[in-house]
DNA sequence: ATTGTATACTTGTATATACAATAAATAATT
DNA sequence: AATTATTTATTGTATATACAAGTATACAAT
């Protein structure tokens, strides 16, 4: 003989009021049997039949308001979603990583990277592009505008060892991070860096990622990956 | 005077609990006071102070186990995600939108194909290419194929007026749909078709997105986008 | 030294109860 | 007829209590 699990009372209560909703027979906005006359049905407190009721509003299948009752909710429509992975971190963790300063200096804003970055036309920035490698390949080419406020001595870094956004998260933890996903074409410096051939091969996926702290931008960084190594997708 | 927000006393005891844990206090691994000893200090009963650690672990601040007690648990680290958006429903709802059938057919499979589909090699596959307006302006190329089995009348549609989305939704409703999101260089065909200057501005950004029912792939489509047009990000 | 036992403490489930806040329906008053 | 109380039902908060189940510790017996 088989021992059955055994189901807590609010769990059985969980399971009928998700059948009832799953199979259409409650559609969105029906009301759902109020606290009591669960805790009536199903012989169980009150406290035990409001906890189903509660883990299911939690859930996201019932809303509840005083005085009115528990609904189900109109089920959100699952926005469709990718996740950035971090090709860089991959390569390191195989073990296999490099790093190469391509140009590391401080400029001053122009009008189209002030609007950018938030910054007054003219300010300084700094500016560093690298290459990364994975193995002998390079996988991605990176461009990173700093703000001297948040990193001031990011010039007198040498990347070496640490990469460049292990370096600024710790020395300003990320407040908030943004992404931008886009494809451009490999300009002939990048395609020179990355190793591609003219005109065939050179579409490029660019990952922008925009650090803020507070409301000052703390450093944009572009991604560029060769499309041939590349890819988001759903894992 | 201002009457003072009256908080209820869970609330205050989270509060209190994640002021330890974001401060640092707590670091991850640290065991919270118990349930008795929260309802003593706070002088409130045990069922208060459990339910104030009970929805901290619900939101992943804590872990509670039977006979040990609740620990300050390790934060998940926040895959960035992008969403994906749809650049057709978007012009859709602003009424300016129009679609244009470029070819509609029925192929063999080849090798490439039928590796992307799991199906066989010469089975029969329909194969459309479509030309999405938002007014006069192309945005979306699209090529779609289907599998005969799971819409069966697909060559026959016009299209017109609905999108080939739609229609496959609505004769098939989806089970698993995942997506890809890669960089392309657009083919000659492609350009002509979304009015891109040659070798300028044709790098584009492809969303393969492959809608399966049960072990079967129902459609791929591959949604060409001018990068100029069209970029992800997090809003 | 290992094993078993008792004990204390923890979280999990469940009950019974009380009162507050909200909203709708009903009755009473103007 | 319109407005104002009253009642009733609902969810929200809170307490006190009880028992079950899992874990660790101390201690005794083997």
């Amino acid at each position: 003989m088989v021992n059955a699990i055994k189901f807590p009372q609010f769990e059985v209560i969980k399971q009928y009021v998700r059948g009832h909703i799953n199979s259409g027979r409650w559609p969105v906005g029906t009301r759902t049997p109020s606290e009591n006359e669960l805790s009536a049905s199903f012989s169980v407190s009150r406290m035990t039949a409001r906890r189903a009721l509660q883990e299911l509003a939690q859930e996201g299948l019932l809303t509840r308001a005083p005085g009115l009752g528990s609904f189900v909710a109109q089920p959100v429509p699952a926005k469709p979603s990718i996740e950035l992975h971090n090709i860089v971190a991959i390569a390191q963790s195989k073990g296999a990583y490099s790093c190469q300063v391509l140009s590391l200096e401080q400029i001053s804003a122009d009008a189209e990277l002030a609007a950018l970055l938030g910054f007054e036309i003219d300010q300084p920035v700094y500016r560093a592009r690298f290459l990364h490698f994975d193995g002998r390949k390079a996988i991605q080419w990176q461009e990173i505008y700093v703000n001297p406020k948040v990193a001031p001595a990011f010039l007198k870094q040498k990347f070496t060892r640490v990469v460049p956004d292990e370096y600024l998260e710790w020395i300003a933890p990320s407040g908030h991070v943004e992404y931008r996903v886009s494809a451009v074409l490999a300009r002939s410096s990048q395609r020179r860096a990355l190793g591609l051939m003219k005109d065939s091969q050179n579409a490029c996926l660019q990952i922008t990622r925009i650090c803020t702290r507070g409301s000052m931008v703390a450093s944009l960084s572009k991604l560029v990956h060769p499309a041939s190594l590349y890819q988001l997708g759903t894992t």
